[in-house]
RNA sequence: GCGGGCGUGAUGGAAUGGUAGACAUACCAGACUUAAAAUCUGGAGGCCCUUGGCCGUGCGGGUUCGAGUCCCGCCGCCCGCACCA
């Protein structure tokens, strides 16, 4: 039978319109059905979405089109991450305001999206540069204020002289700033932190609770906690060495079993001890200069050597009065960790061990082997840092380190030293505060003002929004709300005198961090609708890429707990289940070399394949471009690929359903053309099989239905199953196969039955029917189109996922293989319900088991009913 | 250095400890066609003495009736963190 080829350039569109008039996607929040919350990371708005992108919404989009037909209440709206600094480089560059930049692109990138036929709640839809947005998290801020989740302080920060801000320390490369290339500067700032460490062990000790979280990211984010157990020791100072007013150091250490293989105690180059010696040591002072000059990029650190200077200070050994040890500077003591400082053991660290050899320090094996000997064991270029028992250390002699801690911190613990204990066990965190204080004029004005008598105060709620000023120049560098004297210059709330805005506004990861809880209630006058939020939180399924396992979901983490402690939110763990999305990845095409190199995109390429080999030319020119390895698709290599240019081809479903064939949703997909013209194939495979059928066919009874008839139906509840089953377990790549499969079973059958009895009819028209609504949530354009064809007047959209008949699923007799010794031999038939005893029969009975076995009797069956027969002959 | 993961045909990849290579891409052959495309049918891990058999999931051991899967030791690749005391 001759049919049309399909076509989404016209059935796309008609069939998004369809959806969007229903409204069908519009979540209720007052509707009885259970909720199910899916939700991908939201894009910052660059400009242009790419096929990338539109690979995490249709996971999303598969799960979300999946629960409904489950019968699901579903969320799954979408948004945009709209601030930063992107649009502030492209106002200077272009001379567009960056709300301008921005919302052009939000209006370019929604288009692109709807593209695709994502079944998402646009009713809902935000950017968190919208003022109604930031309004709302400035509220949040100053209810954080209130309860204390925000302060202020000092701290050092990356400076860009020449841009005149701060930079994050992913935005210096090689000590420059990545867009000015001027080296950066150590800068003493006062900043606003948020208070993530008042949660450090409830962030970690939940992680625990998060088992729908791939495990990787929950290392990752335990990591990042970085908990340790250890002992913060005071040691005395040498009073003839010491200088003025300094009596102790103290050290914290998570090895205080060590303690008497410490030979030197070393300080970084900004510790207060170090700034107080350098003071009357011109040379010190010059080496702990050159220290905080010194690079922090991974080449450098790895390479730096361990360098130090002998402050001429010493300390008193706790356990030994007439011992002392040197104090020296080293350069690789961090001072922002722990007390800045650190008693150095060469013999149970590497680096201690490098410094004291380097040095001349004395090195005492303190940890030996179970099965060493004292006498003997020495340590000389390599440090011993395995369990053992402890050597040379008076009354710690053959404890366990274990234990050995413990008597340490018992008796420092009870040791008077200037009336305090000498030591006091402590944990700590590597966690540190969240600095958010941006010298930028993109982001969320932080909704403070600072009086020169009362000091900071709070905007009044009354006051809020504190909205961005228009009138904003780019001309010099620098944040433009520093020198807006009219937005500045402000009246003290408190006392009326004349006083000056913040001007810092927040980390755009703030915006990110509660906007999945705004799309609850996204009008809601407070920053939530605690009803509406608690009901609907926590997500139930997100997805999005791994780089952002620490940051943005940690912040997420930490911005629920804060917002239950202000009651905005009635829940500790926003995201239920987490899923991070492998990327699209396209091969890249360069002419020249080096800084004169120059990207083409594919579609200035042809590729030519000749006796094995590939090659790519440049159409324009004909000149041959070297083909680069799979990359993330990214602007500057241009091998992107757009949503128009796939819909414009092949059309939406086409790009849906290879981009979720072949890899696991979680590993890299490479985007070719070739793939995607085979998943265009398959559309129009399914469409001649259904458009050529469907009209012949009519639903009806089917339960009478045997032979080919009957086998049709079995696939197609089968595939009904499985396919639930791998969409509830994101296999889409699997669910994708069975579809395949499906197909390739019926297919035949279907042609034939088209000529064949009402039974035939009616069982072909239901397994075509199965066959559309598992393939509808990826192909869902196709499959309204097939659905109409079918002589259904609704749509799939709206239909209830079908439920299998266990009957024709279970089949009533099963075929099993039979080994004899481990190696498979053949197989038999056997009921279903057969025991154990006659499926050994009839194994036995076999040819090929009499023929293998020889006459000899075998030693042992194992029987596996359903799966398979051993024979130990 | 520490932590996590992975290693299966030409390629992407399937496989609750139970028939390794489902499904797809590329390839080969045939049908249809003046021809091509599209479509349909079939083939395909390697080797051999080819109605059958042997070998085969990075390498070497082990547990088991049975191992791609579990355990131990290597090799290689990928990712994350990293002078964290």
């Amino acid at each position: 039978m001759a049919t049309e080829r399909y076509n989404p350039r016209e059935a796309e569109p008609k069939w998004q319109k369809a959806w969007a008039d229903a409204k069908l996607f519009e979540a209720d929040n007052d509707d009885p059905r259970p909720k199910y919350y899916v939700l991908e990371m939201f894009p910052y708005p660059s400009g242009r979405i790419h096929i990338g992108h539109t690979r995490n919404y249709t996971m999303g989009d598969v799960v979300a089109r999946h629960r409904r037909a489950l019968g699901y209440n579903v969320l799954h709206p979408m948004g945009w991450d709209a601030f930063g600094m992107p649009a502030e480089n492209a106002a200077m560059q272009n001379k567009v305001h960056p709300g301008a930049w921005t919302y052009d692109n939000i209006a370019t990138m929604r288009e692109q999206l709807k593209l695709m036929g994502l079944s998402i709640d646009w009713s809902r839809e935000f950017a968190t540069c919208d003022v109604d947005y930031y309004h709302r998290q400035q509220m949040l801020f100053l209810d954080f204020l209130d309860k204390d989740l925000v302060y202020r302080k000092q701290s050092k920060v990356n400076w860009d002289p020449v841009d005149m801000t701060v930079l994050a320390n992913e935005q210096v490369i090689d000590g420059c700033g990545w867009r000015s290339g001027a080296p950066v500067e150590q800068r003493e700032l006062t900043q606003w932190f948020f208070k993530i460490t008042d949660f450090s062990q409830d962030l970690l000790d939940s992680l625990e609770t998060l088992d729908e979280w791939p495990e990787k990211v929950r290392v990752m984010q335990k990591n990042w906690i970085g908990r340790s157990e250890g002992l913060q020791i005071r040691w005395q100072l040498d009073a003839a060495t010491a200088p003025e007013g300094e009596t102790e150091l103290e050290v914290y250490t998570t090895r205080p079993d060590t303690i008497f293989g410490a030979s030197f105690m070393a300080i970084a180059a900004d510790h207060p001890l170090a700034k107080k010696a350098a003071a009357t040591n011109p040379e010190l002072a010059a080496f702990c200069e050159e220290c905080r000059r010194a690079g922090t990029s991974v080449a450098e650190l790895e390479t730096a050597e361990k360098r130090g200077f002998d402050t001429g200070i010493r300390v008193v050994h706790p356990f030994d009065e007439s011992w002392t040890l040197p104090v020296h500077v080293a350069n690789f003591v961090l001072m922002d960790y722990g007390t800045g400082a650190i008693f150095g053991c060469p013999s149970g660290d590497q680096r201690d061990l490098d410094f004291a050899n380097k040095y001349g320090l004395p090195v005492i094996p303190v940890v030996m082997p179970k099965d060493g000997d004292a006498a003997t064991f020495q340590v000389t270029e390599e440090a011993y840092v395995d369990d053992g028992v402890m050597i040379n250390s008076r009354f710690l002699d053959q404890m366990t380190p274990e234990k050995a801690f413990e008597e340490v911190a018992d008796r420092l613990e009870k040791t008077d030293f200037d009336g305090r204990p000498q030591a006091e066990r402590k944990v700590r965190f590597r966690l540190r505060d969240w600095g958010i204080s941006r010298q930028r004029y993109w982001g969320c004005p932080i909704p403070v003002i600072h009086c020169e008598a009362c000091g900071v105060v709070p905007v009044p709620k009354a006051d809020l929004p504190v909205k961005l000023p228009d009138d904003i120049d780019f001309e010099k560098p620098g944040n433009p709300l520093d020198r807006h004297a009219t937005w500045r210059d402000v009246a003290c709330p408190s006392c009326g005198a004349a006083a000056k805005r913040e001007t810092d506004t927040m980390d755009t990861f703030v915006d990110s961090s509660w906007y999945f809880a705004r799309f609850t209630a996204p009008k809601a006058d407070e920053p939530t609708d605690p009803a509406a939020a608690n009901d609907w939180l926590p997500v139930d399924q997100y997805i999005g890429g791994i780089e952002h396992a620490i940051l943005h979901l940690l912040y997420s983490r930490f911005f629920t707990r804060a917002m239950r402690e202000t009651g905005h939110l009635d829940l500790a763990e926003p995201f239920k289940g987490l899923f991070t999305q492998g990327m699209v990845v396209h091969e890249t095409y360069r002419t020249g070399s080096g800084t004169s190199g120059k990207w083409h995109a594919p579609s200035e390429i042809r590729l030519e394949e000749s006796g094995g080999t590939r090659r790519a030319v440049v159409i324009d020119t004909g000149e041959e471009a070297q083909i680069g390895h799979l990359e993330k698709m990214s602007k500057s290599k241009k091998n992107t690929i757009g949503p128009e240019e796939i819909t414009q081809s092949y059309g939406a479903d086409t790009a849906r359903w290879f981009m979720l064939s072949d890899s696991p949703p979680d590993r890299d997909v490479e985007w070719s053309d070739r793939g995607a013209e085979g998943a265009h194939r398959f559309v129009q495979r399914i469409w001649r099989v259904v458009s050529g059928a469907a009209p012949s066919l009519a639903a009806g009874d089917a339960g009478a239905a045997e032979g080919d008839a009957l086998a049709m139906r079995k696939a197609a509840h089968k595939a009904l199953k499985a396919v639930g089953e791998d969409f509830q377990k994101l296999g889409f790549n699997r669910a994708i196969a069975r579809v395949h499969e499906l197909v390739n079973e019926i297919a035949p059958a279907i042609e034939k039955s088209t000529n064949g009895s009402d039974t035939d009819k009616a069982a072909a028209h239901e397994a075509l029917s199965i066959l559309v609504q598992i393939f509808a949530p990826v192909m869902p354009h196709l499959a309204e189109e097939c659905w109409t064809c079918l002589g259904y007047d609704s749509l799939v959209a709206e239909t209830h996922w079908p439920a299998f008949d266990p009957a024709l699923v279970e089949e009533n007799s099963v075929v099993m293989p039979v080994q004899i010794n481990g190696k498979r031999r053949g197989e038999i038939t056997v009921a279903k319900d057969a025991d154990k005893e006659s499926i050994e029969r009839t194994a036995l009975d076999a040819d090929f088991v009499i023929h293998h076995l020889a006459g000899t009797a075998p030693k042992k069956i194992i029987v596996v009913p359903h799966r398979i027969v051993n024979i130990v002959a």
